[in-house]
DNA sequence: GGCCGTTAA
DNA sequence: TAGTTTAACGGCC
């Protein structure tokens, strides 16, 4: 249980409230303990522990420095972002509940009132809330799961209905923003300023609107956030799931006063490892970011700086329009453990002709092509290689991953 | 340009 | 018995 990413149970997520998190701890130990997957993450974990002990030295020393001639260079970099803060917009986040154990459930009403997860053995990807009464959380493998829960009815993937339906959510969005940003299948940025000029109805009501359109067209609940720009209407999309909505005005004030107390681990961006690094530093809230402006300019990159400085002043993009470009194509798969030569090139072959027939649906070409081989030991490894013509086909992505396949080998 | 680590859904 | 997949980005060399 040391290993604080076996153990962890983000205390605060939704649904967790009654359990026993140490019960639930014991036994994912207990399932863990002797597995390559664990032993790997206790690696990971000991890393990590060297780069945070590093970075306590230089912490330690700042704080017996001076900093004052920091300080006014700090406060002008806080003057130039509080200038980026844009209350004109109201941006809504939707954010599906439970969204494919959801579908699950409406279509087989015998799933209803009992723990259930989406996935299988080796993976859920959702759970219902009974069953995160358990402990029983996304991206936990089904077997543990099992031992958590062993009631838990697993349904497999169904992911043509799942984007179906997100087909259905996502006509619902465009009738109030045209230009809105789907982030996955069951959640999206709206901007409904301009709506809002065509209606007398106030914000909270024409999100309650869109929430029970959704019900009504798909028989499923959504949650909503509805703020002054993106960061802060992902956030308020939490606060009241399932099935509810928060609305944080538009407005210095109000924001600052929400954004102070908040734990760190709130903002989107920051995940398990920088929190870590920010308590180390006895930081827990934004307020203590805002605190400890000085040492986190000392400490940081200029644009970690500044993303934790807009992040604790609650300033956040408002555009929601995006024409997206994608950086990158990939097709990834885990199978049981080879070794011999040939059958790791034909495993490259599947992916590479997958992989093409992708880069073909999209009619996109790339020059940089990259592996990542996943050990036994559940180490990955990427090696990639840049040429000078775009490619696209399955031969051509085959050819250069053999290269650099075979300048791998013999991989263990 | 190449590789690793972090984050998120 | 068994621990995913896809995409993006920053840091570092």
């Amino acid at each position: 249980i040391r290993n604080s990413r076996i153990g962890e149970l983000a205390s605060n997520k939704a649904g967790l409230q009654g359990i026993d998190k140490e019960k639930v701890k014991q036994i994912i130990y207990e399932a863990s303990k002797n597995s390559a997957f664990y032993l790997n993450e206790e690696k990971k974990d000991e890393a990590l522990s060297i780069k945070l002990k590093q970075m306590m030295i230089k912490y330690e020393s700042l704080k017996k420095q001076n900093l004052s001639a920091i300080n006014s260079k700090v406060d002008n970099l806080i003057q130039v972002a509080e200038r980026e803060r844009d209350l004109s917009h109201i941006i809504v986040h939707i954010d599906m509940d439970a969204f494919y154990a959801s579908i699950e459930e409406r279509d087989n009403p015998s799933l209803r009132n009992k723990p259930m997860a989406v996935g299988d053995n080796s993976m859920l990807t959702t759970s219902n809330y009974e069953a995160r009464n358990y402990g029983v959380r996304s991206a936990m493998p089904g077997f543990i799961a099992k031992k958590l829960c062993p009631e838990l009815i697993i349904v497999p993937c169904n992911f043509d209905k799942y984007r179906a339906v997100s087909k259905q959510i996502r006509e619902i969005f465009s009738r109030y923003d045209p230009d809105y940003t789907p982030m996955s299948l069951d959640e999206a940025y709206l901007d409904i300023t301009k709506y809002l000029e065509t209606t007398d109805k106030s914000p909270d009501n024409v999100v309650e609107q869109i929430r029970r359109e959704i019900h009504e067209e798909t028989k499923l609940t959504a949650s909503a956030g509805i703020a002054a720009n993106k960061l802060l209407a992902k956030i308020c999309s939490d606060l009241n799931k399932p099935n509810g909505q928060y609305r944080l005005q538009n407005n210095v004030d109000d924001i600052m006063n929400f954004v102070r107390p908040l734990s760190v681990r709130k903002i989107p961006g920051i995940g398990r490892v920088t929190e870590r690094i920010l308590n180390e530093m006895d930081i827990k809230t934004c307020g203590a970011i805002l605190d400890n402006r000085v040492y986190i300019h000392q400490m940081f990159s200029s644009s970690s700086f500044n993303f934790f400085i807009r992040v604790a002043l609650g300033i956040g993009s408002t555009i929601v329009k995006t024409d997206h470009k994608r950086k990158s194509k990939s097709i990834s798969r885990t199978f049981s453990s080879l070794s011999r030569p040939d059958d790791l090139y034909e495993k490259l072959r599947e992916l590479a002709d997958h992989l093409a027939a992708d880069l073909l649906k999209e009619r996109i070409q790339g020059k940089t092509i990259a592996i990542t081989f996943k050990l036994v030991n559940f180490k990955l490894i990427t090696r990639e290689r840049s040429v000078k013509k775009y490619i696209h086909t399955a031969d051509d992505i085959y050819n250069i991953g053999k290269q650099i396949l075979t300048d791998e080998l013999p991989l263990n």
